[in-house]
DNA sequence: CCTTGACCGGGACTAACTCCAGGTCGGTAT
DNA sequence: ATACCGACCTGGAGTTAGTCCCGGTCAAGG
């Protein structure tokens, strides 16, 4: 498949998946006759896998060194864990991020209801 | 309070403030008779605010516009409103991508349990 | 034969910081 | 008195992770 049509399946914009090709995070896409990138199926599992990391805040420089350790077979399996591992902590820390600022945005509009209430009801002594 | 003790206190770099303060989100901060911040309660809560929203992603741009308005008076609060609900909606969504995320890394991981099991367990026919 | 659409690489631009160099001020140690 | 220290200052360069734009190529269709 096309980039376009890689970029649709991934969430990946197309320039962005050029410039992961590019920095090394994507295997050297195959070319077909006319010097275009044809993407395989693997191809595409893996530039989803890599959005959904980015997506999700994993810096491109960790997403490198996990592609370069999918890039060198199985036995770096242990590292990809453990990687992985640590980015779904990393998701939990975002979770709480998510939640506190929920709390505070619950709070401010309280807030402006209050503000509201005082200037529209006139009723103030 | 100086500039050390805002950063602890909003959670926001030193460097960050200063920067949020040049670029107008932050309202003129008062100085001293040596040349240096001094930060009101006011203005911490505020650059609290900034810390949270800026954490769960609203784009500088967007907290520009709402610190106008913030220094515009009590009129504006409906778009205020209006930016914080959206923020909120935001928010649901990036939940729903933390949702998707887990789940792709837990299906990976499940792959790597398997990769491994076949590997160390010498139980293929 | 000519145009259109999808793609190409290279390089400029952007956002949101972060870091650094060189300078000032107030307080303490000598 | 002076030397030094730590916290702060400004301005500017550097970084990350893209995004945008340009001129150029190629295959297919009218």
């Amino acid at each position: 498949m096309r980039i376009a049509e890689a970029a649709n399946a991934s969430g990946l914009s197309i320039d962005t998946i050029r410039y992961y090709e590019k920095s090394g995070i994507v295997p050297k896409v195959q070319r077909g006759s006319d010097g275009k990138r044809r993407f395989s199926k693997e191809n595409v599992d893996w530039l989803t896998l890599l959005f959904w990391l980015r997506e999700t805040g994993m810096p491109v420089k960790t997403m490198h060194r996990f592609a370069v350790l999918y890039q060198a077979g199985d036995d770096t399996i242990p590292e990809r864990k453990t990687i992985l591992l640590a980015h779904a902590d990393f998701l939990k820390k975002r979770r709480a991020d998510l939640d506190r600022c929920e709390e505070v945005l619950a709070y401010k509009l309280a807030t402006y209801e209050n503000l509201q209430g005082e200037s529209l009801a006139s009723s103030k002594p």
